[in-house]
DNA sequence: ATTGACTCTTACAGCGCTGTTAGGGTTTAG
DNA sequence: CTAAACCCTAACAGCGCTGTAAGAGTCAAT
């Protein structure tokens, strides 16, 4: 499928599309034209970059484990430094959790302070 | 206390602590030198805002609703607006621990992929 | 063949946050 | 008195993300 298309399956605008190539985290291929040619995949991919992305993660740092998972082949690569990586991510996570329970009952707290007069 | 001790205190860098001022903030006095004086209650004040913002709040939004709070007499203030934006910002907080919960597991099952072979 | 919708690249610009630098005053301790 | 440490303002700069515009090629339908 064109960008366009796959813009409007992810509601990732298309302007974004084309800076996740850019970073590397998408490889389109090119029609004759030059035209990107996505296959069905990338909308998966798409969709997790889009989760991880809306949980804090950077680019840089998804793209790190992205091409581990993206299913091109067996990884021979340094897997066990993304390992690590991947700890460090998950127990980052859990770190952001924690500091937005905190947010969240702050929030809370206040609300009760107004609410009670 | 000037700015240099309630950023000890605080573990916010100066900077970030005129930039709070400038933002609305934080509103300390100023000696006679122009030297910045913070209260106390000031602590508490930048440990909620480090907090909130660290939440992914933006100070903007934390500024809407900390001088309801930061118990400057009592709140005659658009209060029922207030309560709106908090009730958002709770709404808010949660969506953002879901994705939050899903892109951590996403991870795993990353992880999950790699150490089995 | 023309038009409208789509695509391409490049580049500028803004947001929110943060560090750094420059240039200058103030305070404190030796 | 001097030097170190602290404070002030103002401004530039970068990061990561995102929109928008300019200028040009491509495609599909009429």
């Amino acid at each position: 499928m064109k960008i366009g298309e796959l813009a409007k399956r992810t509601e990732v605008s298309i302007r974004m599309l084309r800076y996740y190539e850019a970073e590397g985290l998408l490889k389109p291929t090119r029609a004759a034209n030059g035209y990107r040619h996505y296959g069905q995949g990338e909308i998966r991919t798409v969709e997790r970059i889009k989760l991880l992305g809306s949980a804090g993660m950077t680019l840089a740092t998804i793209k790190q484990f992205l091409p581990c998972v993206r299913g091109e082949g067996p990884v021979f690569e340094p897997c066990d430094e993304l390992r690590n990586v991947l700890h460090e991510q998950i127990e980052f996570a859990d770190q952001k959790a924690a500091k937005l329970a905190q947010s969240r009952a702050i929030l809370e707290s206040f609300l009760f302070d107004i609410e009670r007069q």
